[in-house]
DNA sequence: CGAATTTGACCAGCGC
DNA sequence: GCGCTGGTCAAATTCG
């Protein structure tokens, strides 16, 4: 868990405050310890790999220079006693006899090491067991939520009346809900339909018929748990792309105009991420094959255009580019949804990209009378045309428990945010260029990215752990509950299949990475379609900024301790990001 | 030698 | 219809 990772960190960086050097060892004794060459002298025979098999510090070989302090909490913390921890355990009390100095004052440092450690260790497992009680219940709000749709679905009204299957449609809204990425709009046709519910038929014949666990399913569009794939192994690839139709397969099912519909909305559907990053590509735990370099329009530095090749049928592409303004800027875009498995440090982008396509997917099936009622700012601009019609949240902030970690960032959401209902390229996107400021937090920080921009209350995610959770009260009409509550809120049903994107998932690996901000909760103040996806980026962006530790993933502002990201929701990309570190 | 990248050609969409 | 532009293909080239 990452929580592990933190503490992994928190030990890491405690010895080496110390200079990985016991109080009380001498320079000498130290020195050829941590180096572990003189094993005649010291008796120390443990390698690092040993070591290495700690649950906690499994990450990384430890160094030699490590291995003193970990031998002397073995005997002071069985917790921390690796496979083979006996041998350890020799170790210590062979290095220890070795030594001229006074086992007292070794004793008396090593036990206030491990009080630290230990005080770190009860804090965190205070805030894990607080979140994993915030997540059930959010899970429990969920799976209310859900059967309260079922029974709305099920519920006699004139338009269901017309529709031949009743029991049909309660299935789909079971379906619905398993469908992530997809809104419900887009199965319009029997074929489609029937499609889904094949996948849910052979799914359940499968073995997998339980809602619950299929509900519980990764970012990946996926509708295929580890499970699954297990049990699909065995099946043709014809079934398989049943259950996982891209939209070639869909070409056979589809009419040509459905499936330009599809494959238009999936495709204009994107996520762009600036990024302070000298490297020509940003590392986002995804293999890429290069596939074409164009040079763009208004920017003398080459788009390069990547395929993800984790899978041969992934259809997630992504573009890079060098902001022309700003060359230390990186522009990443990325498009579709994975359809496998990813890689922990991965998933983070699957989610905001998926997010991405669920919001703008969502935002151009609702209604624009759904629109005018829940956002009067946004207005549609299906006669104005494109990026007429723009949003802006004034603040979005968002703490994390790792204020009181200083190896945590803060982590702020300046969030501009534009929306457009009838657009060529609806892109999220994600800035994480631009530095904080603090000193405006509460709630009225001048955005200088969209300076003219009519702006929205004020939307506030808090992710704090209850140990210091504060919520800001200057955000409007807070909701009452967290999560699923206030996802229920005014969201029709459709939206509410997102949130499996953030729910549980089966795959462990997704679950490593989304479950953070999932569990951590998003107090949301306004219950829109919009916020609703807006959450998914933004927990996509928590996760992949909390998973990598601030690093990699930021820019050289992330590292530095603190960054500003600002969300925008705009339709031209190059537009965009313009608008960000360049105001026009 | 296979995989990955480069790069020019080609295609489709869009505006005029 | 034409030109521009973004996006993709695929042969050539480079890399490990």
């Amino acid at each position: 868990m990452l929580r592990a990772f933190e503490m992994s960190s928190l030990l890491n960086t405690t010895m080496e405050e110390k200079k990985m050097k016991p109080t009380g060892v001498k320079d000498d004794d130290f020195e050829s310890s941590s180096t572990g060459t003189d094993e005649e002298e010291h008796g120390v025979c443990v390698e690092p790999d040993q070591i290495s098999h700690n649950s906690l510090l499994s990450s990384e070989k430890l160094p030699a220079t490590k291995m003193v302090f970990y031998e002397q909490c073995v005997d002071q913390k069985p917790s921390l006693t690796p496979v083979g921890g006996s041998s350890l355990e020799k170790t210590s009390k062979t290095c220890y006899s070795s030594d001229h100095m006074s086992e007292d004052d070794r004793l008396e440092s090593a036990r206030a090491q491990m009080g630290l450690v230990r005080e770190e260790n009860q804090r965190l497992k205070s805030i894990l067991s607080k979140i994993v009680k915030d997540y059930q219940s959010l899970q429990h709000q969920f799976f209310e939520v859900v059967q309260e749709e079922k029974k709305v679905e099920m519920a006699p009204s004139p338009n269901k009346l017309l529709l031949p299957h009743s029991q049909e449609n309660n299935e789909e809204a079971e379906l619905l809900s398993l469908t992530l990425g997809l809104s419900s709009s887009r199965l319009k046709t029997d074929g489609e339909r029937k499609n889904i519910l094949t996948t849910q038929s052979e799914s359940a014949k499968n073995g997998n018929s339980d809602l619950k666990q299929e509900l519980s399913l990764g970012s990946y569009n996926g509708k295929i748990t580890s499970c699954d794939r297990e049990s699909l192994k065995d099946t043709k690839e014809g079934e398989i792309l049943k259950i996982w139709p891209p939209s070639k397969v869909l070409k056979t099912v589809r009419s040509d105009d459905e499936q330009v519909m599809e494959q238009t909305q999936s495709k204009r559907a994107r996520v762009c991420v600036r990024v302070r990053c000298d490297a020509p590509t940003m590392e986002d735990g995804c293999h890429w094959r290069k596939y074409g370099q164009k040079i763009a329009k208004g920017n003398p530095c080459p788009r390069g255009y990547y395929r993800c090749t984790v899978s041969p049928s992934c259809p997630v592409k992504k573009q890079v580019q060098r902001c022309a303004e700003d060359m230390s800027v990186l522009i990443t875009t990325y498009e579709g949804n994975h359809n496998h498995p990813l890689p922990i440090s991965a998933t983070a982008m699957a989610f905001a990209t998926s997010a991405a396509t669920s919001m703008v997917q969502s935002c151009s099936s609702t209604s624009s009378q759904q629109q005018q009622q829940q956002q009067p700012d946004l207005r549609p601009s299906a006669s104005s045309g494109p990026a007429s019609a723009t949003s802006t949240g004034g603040l979005n902030g968002i703490d994390f428990p790792g204020d009181r970690n200083p190896k945590l960032p803060r982590l702020y959401f300046s969030n501009s945010s534009s929306i457009s209902t009838c657009n060529s390229r609806p892109t999220i996107t994600l800035d994480l260029t631009s530095s904080p400021d603090f000193s405006n937090r509460d709630g009225h920080r001048s955005s200088s990215c969209f300076p003219s921009l009519p702006k929205l209350p004020s939307t506030f995610l808090s992710f704090s752990s209850s140990s210091s959770s504060h919520l800001d009260t200057t955000t409007h009409k807070s909701s009452s509950g967290i999560g699923p509550s206030v996802l229920n809120h005014g969201v029709p049903p459709q939206h509410q299949l997102y949130q499996p994107q953030l729910g549980p998932v089966t795959n462990s690996q997704a679950s490593r990475a989304q479950s953070l901000p999932d569990k951590l909760g998003i107090e949301a103040t306004k219950a829109t379609p919009l916020n609703l996806s807006f959450q998914s980026a933004l927990a996509a962006a928590m996760t992949s900024f909390v998973g990598d530790g601030a690093t990699g993933f930021l820019g050289d502002k992330g590292k530095e301790g603190g960054f500003g990201l600002n969300l925008k929701f705009g339709d031209d990309p190059a537009t965009q990001l313009n608008h960000s570190d360049h105001p026009r």
